[in-house]
DNA sequence: TCAAACCATCACATACATGTGAGGGTCAAT
DNA sequence: ATTGACCCTCACATGTATGTGATGGTTTGA
């Protein structure tokens, strides 16, 4: 497909669909016009890709940690280089804190949430007897 | 305590942390030399707005959600205008979303590295007999 | 009293993801 | 052949969280 179509799909605007590019995140083929192409199981790649710059992870680590996420996978371990390795385990690790953090605060809102309706809904109820 | 302590205390650039002040997430008094003054209970609160921050919210978004974490709750229900109940809604559910997004790709990165480490091992179990 | 170590405000700079638009090809349908 | 809807590259702009430094007041200890 090409990038209007993908655009569309992934709901994500061609502008960032060619940074995500320049960015070494997605690597599209090119057509004799010029024209980018993208096959199908990009949407998906653009879809976590978002979802990733949405939890705060920059590209430069949605880059490097991308390729240990595909199945089958196609990385040979001797890739794996000693530093990229350390690199990954602290990214896993900052992830969980960062999952800690957002679910602790989700609670709560959820839990707030919850007390303002009952509140709310005691208030009808005594309001309307 | 002074901005200094808090600064490392919290791990946070002292600019920073008067860049949360001015975007009304923390509410230091002053002394009369005009010095900023925060307690103990900021420390906290400091780590909490990190840690949203690096999770991906806006410092506009933490202002609003912040005053709903606070146990004892010291917001009145009466206060909570229905669109801002359902910002906090809406807000609540982009959080799962991210919370469902990091855990997949954690879980994918580090099911990659135990797949390493393994190969790794049996490299090392084959190597020396 | 002087220096060092704090604090203040202000302003300019940077990185990153993103918006916007100009200037110009390609292609399909009329 | 022309129009409209695509696509391209390039470049400049914006918002947000940051870094950095200038300029100057306050406090503390030698």
């Amino acid at each position: 497909m090409r990038i209007g179509e993908l655009s569309e799909r992934t709901g994500t605007p061609r502008r960032l669909l060619r940074y995500y590019e320049e960015q070494g995140l997605i690597n599209p083929d090119r057509c004799q016009n010029g024209y980018r192409t993208y096959d199908e199981g990009l949407v998906d790649r653009v879809m976590q890709i978002r979802g990733l710059l949405d939890a705060g992870l920059p590209t430069r680590l949605i880059k490097q940690i991308l390729p240990c996420l595909d199945k089958p996978r196609v990385i040979h371990f001797s890739d794996a280089t000693p530093e990229m390795l350390a690199t990954l385990e602290q990214e896993r690790d900052r992830m969980t804190e960062r999952i800690t953090c957002l679910t602790r605060n989700r609670d709560a809102i959820a839990e707030y949430l919850d007390v303002v309706r009952d509140n709310h809904s005691s208030d009808a109820a005594t309001s309307t007897p």
